[in-house]
DNA sequence: CGGTTGACCAAGT
DNA sequence: GACTTGGCCAACC
């Protein structure tokens, strides 16, 4: 047990490449649990912001249903964001079938 | 160790 | 269709 849960959700969404976005719900399923919440509390601490050297695109993260839930910096911010970054956004919400992406 | 907390989610009212 | 409730899990105090 190297990296903690909270790493773990850092490294994954780190491999979202520009353009995509994933879900909490994603993150939390594929690290084998089911703490959505808790990925979204680190992601509000998160010590790494993308803008820093940790990188981590904590604002191609939604909610569940494509829906944009919730961003520290303000959600207009971050729907601002994925618009610049190439995520087509309508209403606050995002196309799943065409931006959400997918880990392997 | 027990209780609190979250950028959630689904179901119920 | 908007709001409330309960549940889930891991980190933090």
């Amino acid at each position: 047990m190297e990296k903690k849960f909270d790493e773990q959700c850092y490294d994954l969404l780190r491999e979202v490449p520009k353009g995509k976005v994933t879900t909490y719900k994603a993150l939390a399923d594929k690290l084998g649990s089911k703490a959505y919440r808790h990925v979204g509390k680190v992601m509000n601490k998160n010590p790494y912001s993308f803008n820093k050297k940790g990188d981590v695109p904590c604002h191609r993260v939604i909610g569940s249903n494509g829906e944009l839930v919730g961003f520290a910096s303000g959600l207009k911010n971050k729907t601002k964001m994925l618009k610049e970054e190439g995520v087509e956004i309508k209403n606050g919400k995002v196309d799943l079938e065409k931006y959400g992406y997918k880990f392997k």
